[in-house]
RNA sequence: UGGACGGUAGCUCAAUGGCAGAGCAACGGACUGUUAAUCCGUCGGUUGGAGGUUCGAGUCCUCCCCGUCCAGCCA
């Protein structure tokens, strides 16, 4: 047997090797059909594509009998033989198979847990390490993977600096949420100070350190010496959220510009968005075909709408008076000072304008200290993306470049100045209007996919009470 | 964390307080250049866990565990 390098299934299916060429396929079968007329079709997928390959094995091959009509769904097997047209439908191409190996079987196909059938995503969850395997799973490993090139290629394209913010942080001031705590005491036995407090001074870092919850603090240090920086990286929130569209850790995107006011940040999030569907569009049409025939029939559409359209955009105040205005029973009702609810940005989104809207300039009292305060003295620069079916998927804001109004801000919010030394430093030397945004990646690949619990676009979730693999 | 709903065969689900079932999958056979193939047959159960009521509990009661959804927190 002459030694022949592989070919991706992908690459076989879309004509890159000639018909007539002898090729190596690796992967796994997804369905075996026998024919009495003495051949077996087998389907072979190797994650390259959505589509598998089709293997045309007949009983003139010596293990006919013997293993390839025993062949299971998912056994893992090389395949060489010619690439061929076709003479069945369905397919362009398949393999006239001069050899079939099976390199792993599998060991009881009867309590094996993926059938060729269809399953709920919640049982899938519960074998996270054998889901990639099904269509929905792989498909959205592939649009998953996509976006995230897409990300970088559009920020580097644009002249950004991808910035490793620290996953581990000493810093206490963040503020954004309830956070993980990262030690090395001995939790039986941990050690005190002399009023019986728990004695950090003792730890790893020499003070309390936790988990990340946003590296947007962090980043801000390099906008203001490098001008266009992002992070992308984990995130860890420790909030007791059991909803679709909540994880303990999740991969956020935060790009921070300088020489720039929420109107410029506004810019770059809808820039940045439709980028990356259009990536999707481009690159994955037959996995974007799959999930509209089998997930959300509009899955295609509304990101080819969105790529044209452009985003609608209202202050805070004009939202309220729309929802006032709407006549809705909502059951919180809007008024000005509280804050947006899920029920009343889903009308925003869905029905009020019908496509993703930028809502900016929110009460100060319901926003973060670090968020630049307004000539009206009433309201920060902030903003909020608000998806259709999703709804936060960005949260952003100018942020506030002004020694003394950040100085008021922290005091306003009974925050302690001193922890935020450094990031005061910012505003002492060079400051500079910024402005920069949040993107939840699992909420990007959510809408992009038309999938609805974000348990089901991230490899291994993590949620209370869940984190088994 | 609060509220609602749920947990029965490998999976998806039935079963008035009275013999635990079907479809799919798997396995065996028939048929077929097949495509979520089709047809026949076989196998398949500690009804989430622990108590309780009852002649009798998948079903009613109590507690616990787990899951999903809605809400809050947010990305």
């Amino acid at each position: 047997m002459s030694k022949i390098e592989p070919t991706a299934v992908a690459a076989a299916l879309a004509g890159a090797v000639p018909a007539g060429s002898e090729i190596l396929i690796q992967g796994w079968v997804r369905t075996r059909r026998d024919s009495k007329a003495g051949l077996s079709f087998l389907h072979v997928h190797d994650g390259s594509s959505f589509d598998p390959i089709q293997v045309v094995a007949t009983n003139a091959l010596p293990n006919y009998e013997s293993e390839i009509q025993k062949i299971p769904s998912h056994a893992a097997v090389e395949c060489r033989g010619t690439l061929v047209e076709s003479q069945g439908k369905g397919q362009k191409f398949e393999i006239q198979a001069s050899d079939v190996q099976v390199v792993g079987w599998v060991e009881d196909p009867d309590t094996y847990p993926i059938s060729p059938k269809r399953h709920s995503f919640e049982y899938l969850r519960e074998v996270a390490h054998l889901r990639p395997r099904t269509n929905t799973i792989g498909a959205m490993t592939r649009v998953r993977n996509c976006l995230a090139q897409a990300i970088h290629r559009f920020f580097h394209e644009n002249g950004f600096y991808w910035i490793h913010t620290p996953i581990i942080t000493a810093s206490d001031a963040e503020g954004a949420g309830q956070m993980f705590r990262v030690s090395t005491l001995d939790m039986a036995n941990l050690p005190r100070t002399e009023d019986g407090a728990i004695d950090y001074g003792k730890d790893f870092f020499g003070r309390e350190a936790h988990l990340t919850v946003s590296g947007q603090l962090n980043v801000e240090c390099y906008c203001l010496a490098l001008s266009k920086v992002y992070t992308f990286g984990p995130t860890f929130r420790a909030e007791n959220s059991n909803t679709p569209r909540h994880l303990a850790e999740f991969w956020m995107v935060e790009p921070e510009i300088a020489f720039a006011d929420l109107s410029k940040d506004a810019d770059l999030a809808e820039a940045m968005l439709k980028y990356c569907f259009k990536a999707v569009l481009d690159e994955r049409p037959d996995d974007m075909a799959f999930f509209a025939q089998r997930i959300e029939p509009t899955a295609i559409s509304r990101l080819e709408a969105l790529v044209g359209a452009t985003f609608a955009r209202m202050t805070y105040t004009e939202a309220i008076d729309a929802l006032q205005k709407s006549g809705r029973g909502f059951e919180f009702a809007p008024h000005w000072g509280v804050d947006i609810q899920t029920e009343h940005e889903r009308y925003l989104s869905e029905e009020y304008v019908k496509r993703p809207v930028i809502v900016m300039d929110y009460p100060k009292d319901i926003k973060a200290f670090y968020m630049r305060m307004n000539d009206d003295g009433k309201t920060v620069a902030a903003m909020d993306v608000l998806a259709p079916g999703i709804g936060e998927i960005i949260g952003g804001s100018q942020r506030e470049e002004r020694l003394d109004m950040l100085d008021k801000r922290v005091a306003e919010m009974g925050l302690d100045g001193h922890d935020y030394w450094w990031y005061r430093d910012l505003r002492r030397y060079g400051t500079v209007p910024h402005a920069g945004f949040g993107l939840g990646f699992e909420r990007l690949v959510l809408y992009a996919t038309g999938l609805t619990n974000i348990r089901d676009v991230i490899p291994f979730p993590r949620t209370p009470k869940s984190a088994e693999f």
